[in-house]
DNA sequence: TTGCTTGATTCAAGCGTTTGCTTTAGTGTG
DNA sequence: CACACTAAAGCAAACGCTTGAATCAAGCAA
């Protein structure tokens, strides 16, 4: 009944991307993914209407059917943007690198994406959503783009606090170094009333940067310093 | 033409909030309030829809028009719940807390929303969402939950650091504290994931506070070395 | 060049459903 | 009766999605 339609010619049996040049006018379906991330990161799948994303990207309504099938195809096609996009900043995984370098490198990676209301930031926001309110139409082991970032982050640190395994507490070392610059994120309109001239200007961001080094660097060392009090207890209790 | 209504018969003139014993069948109002705080934070704003609303609570739809008027003013409502609710620890407030004490008070608090789907940990998660995704129908100034704990915290921490009047350091001091908390609420699913045994029972949770005391603990040390630093700094330049 | 075919793409229109909200009729209690 | 409240039906608008025709470029024989 139906012509064959690209979003299902799509050869989805091997595992590769689906090209950005694969077939159809990938004019028309390029500017409708970028339309479709922007207007998914401004109001959240449910609330955005297949008629605007279109109307945003100057096509058709139909084209949303005729190139991605339906509405959830196409949010998991958006998803799939920062598989092409993402780079993890690579001091992280050399050994050489100094604790608070590495520190330094990827809390300045992250908080380039505070500034400049790019592409980036968008997928960033998406994502933030997807952790507040799954959508469910994602592979769960997909979701959630601070995955890589803390599973980098950990092996960084591994090393640096003398363990080979990773464990709760190092988890939550990961995860509290996360924390001191996702709050900034999500708490924005905070922090833009309550403590301006923090993230107004490339600078100040800079400077903000520094700061999150100075506590990043304070957490680790408290971490350090706890597994060296708990070993101690417990080669006391050995010998005892 | 229209009878007078409950929603517009309140005197909102004075200050006053709406006694939840007001007029009408409270029963329904109440009921009607208690559905929409756990639809809206489950589904946020856009996509709770005032049938579910008032099926979930067991009445008829025309009951948000004749109690509330209209979708949009029964949530603001709902948004005042939490105005009854809340109630920040007092310890905080008084000179003689030590530092550590107060801070494991504080996130035994905020901790204790993790555990226990009630009402509170559903305030808390509208709230957040109202972070992600504001939905433009509420004072700002009431928006975010978190500000009178910032206040508070930077009350409490104030004196603790040696200053007396907040300055863009002390606030991102603050805002690491609520981030290293803050990061398990949000990635809670990532949370589960990479680290179980974290968050699941009472007793993971105490372990967790006391580790987020440890680590916030390092946190004001750091910058509590910061300020004699930077002091020192400027002393040897005024006696150059 | 010309006319024709073919397949890919775009278009306007409209389908059925769900949305927030209203209306009208009704119920029970003082 | 008067009043506070509830129930059921329905409205206009917006929703995701579908349809059949229009448009366009490429290929090809005459």
């Amino acid at each position: 009944m139906a012509t064959v339609a690209p979003h299902d010619s799509h050869a989805s049996q091997n595992g590769e991307l689906p090209s950005i040049e694969s077939n159809g006018n990938t004019a028309t379906r390029d500017r409708l993914l970028v339309a479709a991330l922007e207007v998914f990161a401004a109001k959240g799948y449910g609330q955005a209407s297949t008629r605007e994303i279109c109307k945003h990207a100057g096509v058709n309504v139909a084209a949303i059917h005729y190139y991605f099938g339906d509405k959830a195809t196409l949010y998991r096609e958006v998803f799939r943007i920062p598989e092409r996009l993402v780079h993890l900043p690579a001091e992280l995984d050399d050994p050489a690198t100094a604790l608070s370098d590495g520190l330094r490198v990827w809390y300045s990676h992250v908080m380039s994406f505070v500034l400049a209301p790019d592409n980036g930031s968008h997928i960033r926001l998406l994502f933030l959503r997807e952790q507040v309110q799954p959508s469910g139409l994602l592979d769960t082991n997909r979701a959630g783009i601070l995955r890589p970032y803390h599973a980098q982050l950990l092996r960084f640190l591994m090393p640096r606090i003398g363990i080979d395994t990773p464990d709760p507490r190092a988890h939550q070392l990961v995860f509290s170094l996360v924390g001191i610059a996702m709050v900034l994120f999500v708490e924005r309109a905070a922090v833009r009333i309550l403590a301006p001239g923090i993230l107004d200007s490339e600078p100040q961001v800079a400077a903000t940067v520094e700061v999150l080094v100075g506590y990043a660097q304070a957490l680790v060392a408290a971490e350090c310093a706890h597994r060296r009090d708990a070993k101690k207890t417990n080669t006391n209790k050995e010998k005892s």
